[in-house]
DNA sequence: GCGACAG
DNA sequence: ATCTTGTCGC
């Protein structure tokens, strides 16, 4: 686990670190397929006061639960579309320290890379752990894209158009994967070390019979627990 | 100025 | 994110 920066920065700093951190994150293939996957996902107080994090270890292919563990915290950032990160990256690394074992990857639930400045939280974590990452989100923060086939398994690719009419010019920033027939599909980017292709494999690899891939949607699961008991 | 906007 | 159970449909 790396210690990158301080977490208590203005909205201003905030951003200015995104763009410097951006430039840190790593697009190389994974060298074989995960066995040790971790998924994350945070879940807050009805009051909104309190913020839990949950991190759920899983061996694939056959996604056996091997760990757990969790954290929590007072909230001390609002959510601001953008800087997520700031408000739910501290307890998530919390969570991640207290594991006895350490992933091979991690699955978060939020963007990787398919944010505006290129630092979604799966980013950000990612540069924490320096481990492979991908975000694999619930809904669009930017980016344009087709509707993918409703088939499980099918994609489109969610890009971020740039320039000015004659000019125009798009970067692929991340894929809009269908997990499950006829259901909306999730938002899969990178958050560090690996590819989309590798992200987009994983995510699928991961997809039963629900939207949500096991890492993720079981770490949802537990950190809603977390909450009631506390 | 207006609309969009992860969790 | 959170307030909330059963229910209709693929």
């Amino acid at each position: 686990m790396k210690k990158l920066h301080s977490w208590n920065l203005s909205y201003a700093q905030a951003r200015q670190l995104q763009v410097r951190l951006a430039g840190r994150v790593q697009f190389t293939p994974l060298k074989s397929r995960p066995t040790v996957v971790a998924g994350l996902d945070c879940a807050f107080t009805k009051d909104g006061r309190r913020i839990f994090a949950g991190v759920v270890v899983l061996r694939l292919p056959d996604f056996e639960i091997l760990e757990t563990s969790g954290a929590s915290r007072k909230v001390t950032f609002p959510y601001i579309p953008g800087l997520l990160s700031f408000r739910e990256a501290p307890v998530c690394i919390a969570a991640v320290k207290k594991l006895r074992r350490w992933p091979e990857m991690f699955m978060v639930d939020g963007q990787g890379i398919a944010h505006p400045r290129r630092l979604g939280l799966a980013a950000h974590l990612g540069l924490f752990f320096a481990k492979p990452t991908i975000g694999c989100a619930k809904s669009r923060l930017t980016g344009a894209y087709e509707e993918p086939p409703l088939e499980k398994g099918s994609f489109t690719l969610l890009e971020d158009k740039r320039g000015v009419e004659s000019n125009m010019q798009s970067e692929t920033i991340g894929a809009v994967v269908r997990t499950r027939t006829n259901v909306k599909p999730v938002f899969v980017s990178v958050g560090n070390k690996c590819t989309l292709d590798d992200a987009i494999e994983i995510t699928l690899a991961c997809a039963t019979r629900y939207r949500l891939p096991e890492p993720t949607r079981l770490a949802h699961q537990l950190v809603g627990k977390l909450k009631l008991s506390l």
